[in-house]
RNA sequence: GGAGAGGUACCCAAGUGGCUGAAGGGUCCGGCUUCGAAUACCGGUAGGGCGGUAAUACCGUCGCGGGGGUUCAAAUCCCCCUCUCUCCGCCA
């Protein structure tokens, strides 16, 4: 969330930055009225605390020396009821300010055009150019039932639709390009692997902004009031909530695999074949705590870093930087990484990289100390993905599959594929 | 799922309603001692949120896992929740 200090002393200034976003309500109008009345009532009740405590102290030494406490009592009794009534307002104030903050968006930064949705969005930089056949490319949900690696039948039995059963080599390659991701990932870009639980519960959701506002995307299990992750992000961030870190741990990276759980409700229709857009799908994720100075430069680098494991595995793809309109909630500004999907004719979306300054940090109370005796301060927070793995699949698929229907096993995959070097 | 025991500050830990405005250790910091260090000794060692403030000055308030309640007054009594540990049951 935001500062509430910002907008109370700059509350126009952080209304047009939060009104950049171009869509939706931001609900930003009470947040000050709240906050003013708040401080009105804090200011009386505690001063009437104050009374309750200072004469409180005061009753032993009475009852000592023999005293009368009854007219005392009845008095201490009223101004009990008095700070009871003002502290309930202030708890019902106190909660339509959280819930007033909590819905307002995270300003983007400067630099993020301004624009509606992905019409606008800016290509920054690209690798490779659209793989070029010389025969008629066939979509990767054809290759996999053609190789019988992918079955969409089979998962729509068990499942439903937006499910996929991954067999053979079609699961060993989901599989190896897992395992490709986190070694990589570990090993030469300094992350340290994390297992998270799949599911989480409430706090973590709002830690991260996924609630209040989008509770209908997420799958709920309401027997113990969990959510099934909707990605890795959710537990690796919420890992160190209300935690307060020396600086000298900074910066911290972590990745992690995860499935992830969407419902994908606003999509009907879209994406409906293949492994595109998928109830669960696997993800694997890379998420930063940092200083608040370096954030931009950490962003730079995570983008990079997600953008090796496409180069290491010679997919194309370009780097785009996403509107105003097109940012999500919490960010203040996102690298979206869009890999060459040659049944769609277009680049298609395989990785989001953001910089969520200090909005998460603050919802989640992520704190690191610069030294021993300053006050601490909130981390900046960033995360990923790297890659969607089943969009990577798909890529892998389409991009490498040959004229007679078998594909290609790009070489950096190979030791993870038992050296196999074509599913044919 | 059942039964029990717990959650107090950086760590350990005392604490059954007001002299606790959280004892006592440890740790760490400083002093003293020393050529230097260790030991002993002396002193210091809640932090954080919120508000008054621009403030790491000062004041108030909150604070003993979280939230309610009882009371003039709650770490302490009551209720709910949560996490940890032990035992039983079930189970990959």
């Amino acid at each position: 969330m935001l500062d509430i200090k910002r907008i109370r002393e700059d509350y126009e200034g952080v209304k047009a930055a939060v009104e950049r976003r171009t869509k939706g309500d931001f609900g930003i109008g009470n947040v000050k009225e709240l906050d003013t009345k708040r401080r009105e009532i804090l200011a009386e009740v505690e001063a009437l605390k104050n009374k309750q405590n200072t004469t409180s102290r005061m009753v032993p030494q009475l009852k000592k020396e023999g005293k009368d406490t009854t007219a005392l009592f009845a008095e201490m009794k009223e101004l009990s009821n008095k700070i009871k009534e003002l502290d309930s307002q202030l708890g019902d104030i106190e909660a339509d300010l959280k819930m007033a903050l909590l819905s307002v968006p995270n300003t983007p930064h400067p630099d993020v055009q301004i624009g509606e949705d992905d019409s606008a969005n800016v290509e920054l930089r690209k690798f490779s150019e659209p793989t070029k056949f010389d025969f008629e490319p066939k979509a990767h949900w054809d290759i996999g039932e053609g190789l019988d690696i992918l079955d969409f039948e089979r998962a729509g039995k068990i499942a439903g639709t937006r499910f996929t059963v991954y067999k053979g080599l079609g699961a060993r390659l989901e599989r190896a390009i897992m395992n490709f991701m986190l070694d990589l990932h570990t090993m030469e870009q300094g992350y340290t692997e994390i297992l998270p639980p799949f599911m989480v519960n409430r706090d973590a959701m709002y830690g991260t902004g996924q609630l209040p506002k989008f509770e209908e995307d997420m799958f709920h299990v309401p027997a113990k009031d969990f959510f099934l992750i909707p990605t890795a992000e959710v537990p690796v961030t919420n890992l160190l909530s209300n935690e307060i870190l020396p600086g000298d741990d900074l910066p911290i990276y972590y990745t992690a695999y995860t499935p992830c759980f969407r419902k994908e409700a606003g999509s009907a229709g879209r994406d409906t074949r293949g492994l595109i857009r998928q109830h669960q799908f696997n993800k694997v994720e890379m998420v930063k705590f940092v200083k608040p100075e370096t954030s931009y430069d950490e962003l730079e680098k995570l983008t990079d870093n997600a953008e090796e494991v496409l180069r290491k595995l010679g997919l194309p793809y370009r780097v785009v930087r996403l509107s105003t309109g097109d940012l999500g909630f919490s960010s203040a500004m996102t690298l979206d990484i869009e890999v060459w999907m040659p049944s769609y004719g277009r680049y298609v979306e395989i990785s989001s990289c953001s910089n969520f300054e200090d909005y998460q940090a603050r919802r989640a109370n992520i704190r690191f100390k610069r030294d021993k005796d300053t006050k601490p301060e909130f981390v900046h927070t960033l995360n990923g993905s790297g890659l969607a793995v089943g969009r990577t699949t798909a890529a892998v698929l389409e991009n490498y599959q040959q004229a007679d229907g078998s594909v290609i096993i790009p070489e950096a995959l190979r030791p993870y594929m038992g050296g196999i070097e074509v599913i044919k």
